[in-house]
DNA sequence: CATCTCAGTGTACATACGTAAACTCACTCC
DNA sequence: GGAGTGAGTTTACGTATGTACACTGAGATG
């Protein structure tokens, strides 16, 4: 690859780094371009051989956070062979919140501009939150075929899954390890109650 | 009252406000406090005679979301008498989108600052939302005697319901009126999902 | 090797920021 | 009714912001 090129992209990267740092702690909408670009050891000028303005960095931003979802979704399918389902909810768990706290920036990114941020950038981060959602609804269908089980509306359930997930996860980010045991456990039983009430079971107890 | 102080007051409010409306846009992190104060129609400087700093303007905003929070349950209760569980589910969710409506800002504030912003911020945040979560477990739990079923954890089952119902509730605030019958759908059906999920049933069909 | 390209620099400017200080003047209070 | 109070204003400051412009110099190109 050209040297040049080369050069550019790392100066981009540390760009992206550096926003992602800093907005962790004051959330991406508070951060000036002066600041990003000194905190990527650039002049604040050069900034604008990468981004036309924040904004555009702020959607790159967002791709990088898709790359990252795309990458847990596969490590969580890889090791989930031969496992019964309860099992496997925890062990999907555990590798989710071992990814938020390796990739903690981009996951506060990913919670906090939900709201607050600009239209172009909330449109992306939800395209990118219902892709997960459409791709963990398919893992479910398999999942109960594979059990000889029925699941009603698994759309559904995978929604209410990702959104419990992903806002208590979020808490992961600011609790000592010691205390994420007892927040994993919280999501595993919420996670449960959810399957439980999405199975059809055989025959339901009607009360009248 | 004293006059001098109405006035005060009266100026306290439209700071307030003024913040509000702004942090609906573009987030409260990144409000400035000239922005504020020209929005509130006042000199920059007679801000700091109602607030140390806008940290301090932001944690009175959280108080105002406390208190209209008590008042949506206090609504939602008032109107409970009666029914069954799932109209009753059906129903406390439509008061609750009309509440998102009304005080739109209030709530993109609540949840666009759960992440991002201050420590302090966020702690008192947080502790509005467990509040909320353990009165609607108190509520599941009596609902539950009352209809002579069982709850596990109704705790779990509290705090799952709210994340739905806030974090796709707040979906609505985006959406055109005739979208939102279909939101409110999908919310029901979500919640319906966990209190199923929640229900002790008489005797579980256990594999093994 | 001469020339071109372009990522990154340095300087400059208008504008917005937070806040200190001294002020005004409608009000409260004795 | 005269003194005191305090919400709000005006002016002023040092600093940070976004961005235009002219530049440099290492690396690509023919």
């Amino acid at each position: 690859m050209d040297k040049r090129s080369e050069q550019k992209a790392k100066t981009r990267i540390k760009l992206i780094n550096a926003a992602l740092e800093l907005s962790s702690t004051k959330g991406f909408a508070a951060l000036s371009l002066r600041e990003v670009a000194q905190a990527a050891e650039i002049a604040p000028t050069a900034f604008y051989r990468h981004f036309r303005d924040m904004e555009e960095l702020g959607l790159s931003l967002v791709d990088e956070i898709a790359v990252s979802l795309r990458r847990l979704l596969r490590n969580a399918r890889k090791n989930s062979e031969a496992k019964d389902l309860s099992s496997l909810t925890r062990f999907s768990i555990e590798t989710f919140i071992e990814y938020v706290n390796e990739n903690a920036n981009l996951f506060r990114l990913l919670l906090g501009e939900r709201q607050g941020a600009s239209d172009t950038f909330r449109a992306a981060l939800r395209k990118e939150i219902d892709l997960f959602v459409v791709e963990l609804s398919e893992d479910l269908d398999r999942l109960a075929v594979m059990q000889n089980q029925k699941l009603r509306h698994s759309g559904y359930a995978a929604e209410a899954i990702v959104t419990i997930v992903f806002t208590i996860g979020a808490e992961a980010l600011d609790l000592p390890p010691f205390k994420q045991e007892a927040l994993k456990i919280r999501i595993v039983e919420e996670v449960n109650m959810i399957l439980r009430g999405a199975r059809e079971t055989s025959r339901v107890k009607t009360k009248r």
